[in-house]
DNA sequence: CTTTCTATATATAAAGG
DNA sequence: TCCTTTATATATAGAAA
């Protein structure tokens, strides 16, 4: 990247890869307290060098960022390593830990977070995954909507016309948040088949 | 640390503390991958957004640098209660099953399966996690589109000897066109009366 | 939130201690 | 492995889309 530009793969020449690599860590740990920092970020780096040795770094406790972690990917196992291979063992919780991990991954990949080991087929069938999921929400919750302006219709009807303040802010971002999602009017560009997302806007 | 340095700090402005956000990020996981691939690294990096969306890469597995971690720190105790194994396994068990229910709810939620005990709030949660689901799909899409397309114009040019200018990687249309016309993956709902929504419009 | 553009601040490859 | 220095490759702040 400097005098000349380096190819990004693994340095043959062991001493200049020990140089190397004691420069980059430090970049990329300064990086990475500035990233934590200026956007208040939560971070955990652990890297390993080709020796063995571990540099680590947590904007709070390695600990909480891993449970976290764990929280949202729920690779599981990670908390029971102690006795993993106990675990494993055991036919009805190793079926139920692989149970978690698939879950885990459907969920990740419908978040759009683990998408990229797919091919094209299976990006297009989460995406017509993800259009039936969020056209039913969309429908769900215009149907909350009416509900809601049926009642305050009928409350309306039983008083004299009057201006009433009980409307929460709700109301306001009921009609917005409905416009949004109901673009009907305009269709877009051409579909063969699929007319879901259009109501993505 | 350009047109003007910046100091490190939180960042008060929300915009330009995404912004930012959005940048570092990327500068940190492209070097972070790149010291992995230079020094022959592992690489363990997690990163949560103030927003609390999660970003990570691994250069081998989360779970596996995380191990070594806790192997050097000697972070994690516990089974050193002999005779507990049973104890343990059952409990695991018992935290394995409920962690897939758990996440079964969550999965047919989002493909808007079961959607009625939820209120407003959580259906606009859904809402918004579907769309930025959906959104990085089609992007991940459109760039496979694009990675493909630039292939065959080089294999073009090379045996035609024609000179092509991809120019920008102007696509948006790519991902608007770009839904399918094949994969059927049937909808578990009913979709005839899927424009009630509409009506509010 | 993501990305583009441009002007500059940083990071770092090389080489030598 | 760690620190220089120097010349250059990258990253990124700010503004705008």
């Amino acid at each position: 990247m400097v005098r000349q530009r380096i190819e990004i793969k693994k340095i043959v020449n062991v001493t200049a890869r020990q140089v190397t690599f004691s420069k980059r860590r430090r970049g990329l740990f300064k990086k990475a307290k500035e990233l934590s920092t200026l956007c208040d970020a939560e971070i955990a780096l652990i890297v390993f060098s080709s020796t063995g040795r571990l540099f680590d770094f947590s904007s709070s406790s390695m600990g909480q960022v891993i449970e976290r972690h764990n929280q949202q990917t729920e690779n599981l196992i990670q908390l029971n390593q102690p006795s993993l291979e106990l675990q494993l063992d055991n036919s009805a919780s190793a079926i139920a830990i692989k149970e978690v991990e698939e879950r885990t991954l459907e969920l990740r990949r419908l978040r759009g977070e683990e998408l990229h080991g797919l091919g094209l087929d299976e990006l297009k069938k989460l995406e017509k995954t993800l259009e039936g999921g969020i056209s039913r929400v969309l429908k769900t919750k215009s149907e909350m909507f009416e509900k809601e302006i049926a009642a305050l219709k009928r409350k309306m009807g039983s008083d004299i016309g009057q201006t009433h303040e009980q409307g929460q802010s709700s109301d306001q971002s009921i009609i917005t948040t409905t416009n949004n999602g109901s673009s009907a009017a305009a269709p877009p560009q051409d579909y063969d088949s699929s007319d879901t997302y259009l109501k993505l806007g």
